[in-house]
DNA sequence: CGCCGACTTGACACCAATCAAGATAAGTGG
DNA sequence: CCACTTATCTTGATTGGTGTCAAGTCGGCG
C-alpha cells in the first residue's frame, strides 16, 4: 500500500522562460486571455500578470512547502498537482487544464507541488496585488470564487471515486473525464490522448501502475476501449462505460 | 465494494423549527454570529439571514438534486454531507462543524445531501440576495472565498487519506481530525466523543463498518486508543498515532 | 427490564499491492 | 536513419488487506 512513485522526470528542473509581461498577451503573437476571462477581468488582471512558458514537460513550477507568492492560471498545457507523503508515496490531487487556476497556499506556503506534464504557458499573479485587485473588483472576485467552488466539486467527485470504486471503475471514470477536454479527444476518430504516464494515473487513482494496466485489460475485455499505444486509447463504447461507472446493469 | 449503507435514521424527516429572523440573533437568548464573523459581516449578513433549529439529529436539511435556494452556516451542531450513488452506495464527503459553510450547488441544484447528526442551529442565506451582498461587500466575499478554499484543502487532505492509507490509518487520521474540535475532545480526560455512527465513519472513510471495527482493534492493540463506549474513545498516545499516520518508524 | 438496533467478531472470497521478469516504446548518439 | 540504451508498460505469481455474509454481543431507549 506504500511504494515510492518517484520517477526520473521529477528530477528535471529547467527554469521557465519568461515571455513577456502579460499586457503583451493582447498582441497576436502571444497567447490571449480572451477565452478565459471577460474583457474587464482581462484588462485588470493583465496589469499584474506575468506570462511564463515552460518549454518542456516534467518541469517543477513550485513545490510543497515553498513560500507562496503567486497564483497561476493555465493558458496552455497540463499541470499535475501532487503531494508527497513521508512514507515516500505520492498522491496526485488533480490535473489542471487550460483555464484552471492553481497555487493554493496555507499560511504563506504552497501545500501542493505543481509540475507541468507538457509544454505549458501560464499566467502568474502576485498574491498581494491580486488580493488588492479582488477587493476593488468584486465581479472578478466572484469569478475566482466560482473557480474555487468548481475545484471543490472536482475534489468531491474524486472523493467518491476513491472511496467507492474499484480500480477499473476508477480508470473508466478518469478516461471519461479526460474526454471532456477537446484537445485530447477527437470525437471523429474516438481517439483519446493521455497526457500523463501510468505512474501519474496510478497516483491519481490511488492504485499501483500495475493495477492500472490490469484495469485497462478489463475495460478492453468488456469492449469499452482499445489501447492503440500506451498514450492513446480508442473509445469503443462510451455509453457502456458510463453505465459501468454508475454501476447499474448494462442493459 | 458496493453495499447499501442506508439506515433508519435517513428516513426521519422532521421539519426544522424556524426560530427567528437572524437579526434577532444579536439578542442574548439566541445563538450569536459573534464568534464566526466580523462585526461588519455580521451586520450585513444578519439582514438577509434566517435562523433555523433542527431539534434532533438525523433530519435532512436538503437532498442532492433539489433546487438550491440557500447557503447555510452552522451555528451549533454537526452536519453530514453525503452523496448517494446509483448502485445504492453512499459516500460521506465530510462533516461540517460550527462556523462551516455548506450548500454547494451546480446549475441551481444541490449536488450533495445534508443531514444534521445532532441538534443543530444554523443560519440560512438566500442565494440571490447573498450574491448581491457579496458584490457590494468585497471583504465579506473574500471571507467566503477563504472558507471555500479551506473546504478545498480539507477535500484534498481526504483525497490523500482515501488514496494512500489503509483502513486503520484512515481511522487514525479521522480521530485526530475530530480532536481539533474542542466540543468533542477533553484534553484533561483525553476522552474523544464521536458524534457519528460507525456507518457514517465507514462511508466517510471509504470502507465498511466492519472494517472500522477491525481498525479500532488494531489501534487498540498498538496502544493508541481505548474504546470506552461505541461513541467515546480514550486517546492514549496521540503522538504515536500521528507517527502511525505519517508512516514513519515509531521511534 | 426487555427489546431493537448498533456494534463486534469470525470465516471466506476477492481485489489489489508487491516482487519479479519480460515486452514494448521512446530517446540518444553514431 | 538505424542501432543501442533506457525507461515505461505489461504480465505472472504470490501475499496481504478488506468487502461480504453470518452470527453473536453490547448498549441505549422506551
Amino acid at each position: 500500500m506504500a511504494r515510492s512513485s518517484i520517477r526520473r522526470e521529477d528530477l528535471k528542473g529547467r527554469r521557465p522562460k519568461i515571455l513577456a509581461r502579460a499586457f503583451c498577451a493582447t498582441h497576436q503573437e502571444h497567447p490571449s486571455l480572451d477565452n478565459l476571462l471577460s474583457p474587464l477581468e482581462q484588462r485588470e488582471l493583465a496589469k499584474i500578470a506575468m506570462l511564463l512558458e515552460y518549454q518542456t514537460g516534467g518541469v517543477a513550477i513550485f513545490a510543497e512547502g515553498e513560500d507562496a507568492h503567486f497564483l497561476y492560471l493555465i493558458s496552455d498545457g497540463i499541470v499535475r498537482l501532487s503531494r508527497h507523503l513521508p512514507d515516500g508515496t505520492r498522491q496526485v490531487l488533480g490535473f489542471m487544464w487550460p483555464g484552471d487556476l492553481f497555487g493554493l497556499a496555507e499560511e504563506g506556503r504552497y501545500i501542493n507541488s505543481a509540475e507541468c506534464l507538457t509544454r505549458t504557458t501560464l499566467f502568474r499573479f502576485p498574491l498581494e496585488r491580486l488580493q488588492t485587485l479582488l477587493l476593488s473588483e468584486p465581479l472578478l472576485q466572484l469569478h475566482l470564487l466560482a473557480k474555487a467552488v468548481h475545484e471543490l466539486r472536482n475534489a468531491q467527485h474524486q472523493l467518491i471515486v476513491l472511496g467507492r470504486f474499484k480500480s477499473s471503475r476508477r480508470l473508466a471514470s478518469m478516461l471519461l473525464d479526460i474526454c471532456h477536454h477537446e484537445a485530447f479527444f477527437d470525437p471523429q476518430t474516438r481517439i483519446l490522448h493521455l497526457p500523463m504516464s501510468r505512474f501519474d494515473m496510478a497516483d491519481y487513482l490511488g492504485t499501483a501502475p500495475e493495477s492500472v494496466a490490469r484495469a485497462f485489460v478489463e475495460l478492453e475485455r468488456d469492449g469499452f476501449v482499445r489501447r492503440v499505444s500506451p498514450r492513446s486509447v480508442e473509445l469503443l463504447n462510451a455509453n457502456g462505460m458510463a453505465r459501468f461507472i454508475r454501476g447499474v446493469p448494462r442493459r
